[in-house]
DNA sequence: ACCTGAACACCGTTCAAGT
DNA sequence: ACCTGAACACCGTTCAAGT
């Protein structure tokens, strides 16, 4: 039976889910589907693009949020970590596309913030630029993170150390994310608080 | 004559420079220095170390920031980023070798940032946090404008479009590292204003 | 329209053997 | 100690030809 577009994004999650990124490859993933390699360039133009429909379909599980513009902006930044945790390198997966323009949801997670620091009181183009500093910190935090984490599930077996206050990771997440929103509600000049 | 380890990494540079990081491979590297492949294996465990060791090498040109902690933030920052957009994919290059770990350099200029946060009143856990959200930022920032800026060297030739006020790309930057420091200054309890 | 087969032009890494 | 030669096990992408 013919191949969808459907089947190879999930295919390529699995690979993901059960070897990494780095074995996610176009050849292996044919392999997988039963198909030439040559089958999935009548799909998608090249590997960015698949793995750019990869990322979308990890941020599809990142839920709206709701409430005023600071639980909006604490509400999606958990989301969208969450959502990078729960696959084998979703972080890197998603930062790669994102960087490389390939993610759509990417860009609506993006107005979303943006919307919200708009809401905060900032002009459009200072609330994108806004929102892109708490996309950079979500990334940038969750890629190390998870390197980390797979680094330790990997053999390590946890050295439990200095591992009880240190590594409350959802506390050091939400340290940041307060951070960049004190940051958004002082640089703003028209709220006075 | 032997071949050591600056000359390698100085012809990786040059590769770099010339043809960007895709181009950069073990085998071209080689084959610029008139040795087998197998021979770049007795200086360097991977292709991630080597990587690093250029990393290190485009980041030793971000100079030593002096002043009160604000200034210090804004100089790292600011030297930082011409460091990354004076080599090709230089910024992209950098943020996969400090998530990979591989750059000592990377590591020194998050320590000089955290002392500068610590100053700022923060406790030493805090500050290394605060520190790497603003390299998250710097390195998402500039792989970002870095992109668009190569993009725009290849072919398109300048729209010439929403670019007077909108692509003052130093203003957009400092923006950032602004709302970062005010994040810092008002985050820290004691320090009232 | 959708896919195969086969090729093109490469990769990173290892390692016995040489000097 | 330092490097070669050759191999191993792959890559992404293209494209004539088939159905």
């Amino acid at each position: 039976m013919q191949l969808h577009k459907r089947d190879v994004v999930a295919a390529a999650t699995a690979l993901l889910d059960s070897y990494g990124l780095a074995d996610l490859t176009m050849r292996r993933l044919a392999r997988e589907l039963g198909v030439s390699p040559g089958a999935l360039y009548w799909h998608f133009a090249n590997k960015q693009e698949l793995l750019g429909a990869v990322a979308d379909q990890i941020l599809a599980a990142v839920p709206e949020a709701a409430g005023d513009w600071r639980a909006r902006i604490e509400g999606v930044c958990a989301g969208l970590r969450d959502a990078l945790l729960s696959h084998t390198d979703g972080a890197e997966l998603v930062s790669a596309s994102f960087a490389a323009g390939q993610s759509a949801v990417m860009r609506r997670i993006l107005d979303r913030l943006t919307d919200a620091v708009t809401e905060a009181g900032f002009a459009p183009a200072h609330a994108e630029l806004a929102a892109r500093t708490v996309v950079y910190y979500v990334l940038g935090f969750t890629v190390d993170e998870q390197s980390r984490l797979q680094w330790d599930a990997a053999g390590a077996e946890l050295p439990a150390d200095q591992s009880v206050l240190d590594d409350d990771a959802d506390a050091r997440f939400r340290f940041g994310v307060d951070l960049l929103i004190d940051g958004i509600r002082v640089a703003d000049p028209s709220v006075l608080r």
